[in-house]
DNA sequence: TGTACATCAGTGAACGCGCGTTCACTGATGTAC
DNA sequence: TGTACATCAGTGAACGCGCGTTCACTGATGTAC
C-alpha cells in the first residue's frame, strides 16, 4: 500500500510547475498584476506560450494558485512565528500580527492581491480561496479564544469596551460568532475584529506607502500602537 | 480691463474636456483603470479616437486630470461638511472624517486610485498632484491645530500618550512638523497621525470589501472608532 | 459688412505592438505484453 | 529485454483582438483689414 514512486514524467511536471509559478511571481513582484501576460512567463522559462496550457488552463487559472500560494505562504510564516514564540496566547498573537506585518511589507505586490483593490477582470473562485484566504484571520482568533479561555482577557476592561460600542456593531459580530465560531465568547470576537481592523488598517497604509512622507519608519509606531491595541482590549501577558 | 468674452470655440472646448472626463470617470468606476483606454472613452463620447489627443496629451495625461478632480472633489466636498458644522474645531473634525468616509464610499474606485495600490504603469507627476492631494490631510491638521489653540486638546492626556509612543517615532513627526508645520504644536502632529491613520486603516478596509464577510454595515462601527479615536487623543467637544 | 487668411477641431486610415487562446504537429516518456 | 502502442509535453504558426499614437486631410471658427 506504499505510495508510488513518482515518475519521471511525474517529477519533471511537478518541477515545471514550481518553475513557471516562481516566474510569474518574480514577474508579479516586478511590474504588477497587469503586466503578468502568459506571454511573458513563457519567455522568462524558456518555453514556447502554448506549452504553458499543459499546466495552467488560463492566465486567471494561473493566478488563481498565485493567490493561493501567497495565502499560503502568508499563513506558514505567521504560524511559524506563533509556535516560535514562548509564552501563553497573547504573546504568541502579538508575535503573529508582527509577523504578518514582516511578511507583508516583504512581499507587497502580494500584499496588494490579497488585500488591496479588487483585481481588474478577474473573478475569484470562492471555491479555491475560502480556505487558504482565512487561516491568518483563523490563527488569530483562535489565540484570542485561547486567551480568553486561559483567563488573559480581562472581563471587566472587554465588557466597558463593548458597552461603549453601538448595538447595532455587536449584534452583527454575534450574528457571524453564531454562524461562525459559536464556542468563542462575544467578548473575544469582539476584541479580535477591534485589534484585527487596528492593525490591519495601519498596515495597510503603510504598505500602500501612504505614510512614507510623514513617517518613513513606521516600525516603532507599529509596534507601540500594538501594545497599545492589545492593553486596551483587555489582553494581558503571562 | 474686464475679462473678454469667452469665445464659442473656447466653450465647446471647455465642455467637450468636461464631457470627456466625465466619460473617463464613468468607465473607470464601472471597469477600472485597467478598462479606462482612449479608445472606449472615445467611444462613449463618440469621436474619433485621434480627437481626443486635442484634449489630452497621452492617456497618462488623462489619468493625471482624473486623480487631481478626484482629490479636488473629496477635499470639497470634505471642506463643506466643515463648513456646515456648527460648533468648535473638533465636532468640526468628527464631521470632516464622517464626510471623508462617505465620499470615499461613494467612490471606491476613485478611492482606489488615491490610497490604494501604486497604479500599474502610470508615473503619477508629483509637482501636478502634490498640491491636491494633500488637501484633506492639511485640513485635518488644521483642525487638530485649532483645536489645540482654542484650548481643546488636552495637554495631560496628549502628553501622557506621546510618552508611551517610541522616541524614534516621534523624532520622525518633530522632523517633519519642523519641515512642515512648523507653527504647530508636536502633540498635536502626534495626534492627528494618530487619529488619521487610525480612521483611514478602517476606511481602506471597509473600501476594498475586506470588512464584509463579518461585518455587512461598518457605520456604526466606524463612528464608535472615531469617538474612542477622539477621546483617546484627548480632544474635547466644546 | 465682407473678404482673405490663419487657427483650430475633428476624421479616418494606418502603424506596430503585445496579448490569450487554439491547433495540427513532432518527439519523448510510459505501459502492456 | 525488446517491441508496439498509448499517452503526454512541447513547438511554432496562426487567429482575432484592442490598444496608444501618428498623420495627412477636411471643414468649421476666429481675426485682421
Amino acid at each position: 500500500m506504499t505510495e508510488a514512486r513518482p515518475t519521471l514524467r511525474e517529477r519533471r511536471r511537478q518541477d515545471l510547475t514550481t518553475e513557471i509559478k516562481a516566474a510569474a511571481r518574480t514577474r508579479l513582484a516586478a511590474d504588477g498584476l497587469a503586466a503578468l501576460s502568459l506571454r511573458a512567463v513563457a519567455r522568462d522559462v524558456g518555453m514556447a506560450v502554448s506549452a504553458l496550457y499543459r499546466y495552467f488552463a488560463s492566465r486567471d487559472d494561473l493566478i488563481t494558485e498565485l493567490l493561493v500560494d501567497a495565502y499560503t505562504a502568508q499563513a506558514e510564516a505567521v504560524e511559524a512565528a506563533v509556535a516560535a514564540t514562548a509564552g501563553g496566547p497573547v504573546p504568541r498573537l502579538r508575535a503573529a500580527l508582527l509577523e504578518f506585518r514582516a511578511w507583508s511589507l516583504a512581499h507587497p505586490v502580494e500584499y496588494g492581491l490579497l488585500y488591496g483593490d479588487p483585481l481588474p477582470g478577474y473573478q475569484a473562485p470562492t471555491d479555491r480561496l475560502q480556505l487558504p484566504g482565512t487561516r491568518v484571520a483563523a490563527l488569530l482568533y483562535g489565540l484570542v479564544d485561547a486567551a480568553d479561555r486561559a483567563g488573559r482577557l480581562d472581563r471587566a476592561v472587554a465588557g466597558a469596551r463593548r458597552d461603549r460600542l453601538p448595538a447595532e456593531h455587536v449584534d452583527q459580530l454575534d450574528r457571524w460568532r453564531r454562524r461562525r465560531v459559536p464556542d468563542m465568547g462575544l467578548d473575544a470576537v469582539v476584541v479580535t475584529v477591534d485589534l484585527w481592523t487596528r492593525m490591519q488598517g495601519l498596515l495597510t497604509l503603510e504598505v500602500f506607502g501612504q505614510l512614507r512622507p510623514v513617517l518613513p519608519d513606521v516600525t516603532a509606531y507599529f509596534t507601540a500602537a500594538l501594545d497599545d491595541a492589545l492593553a486596551a482590549a483587555g489582553l494581558t501577558a503571562g
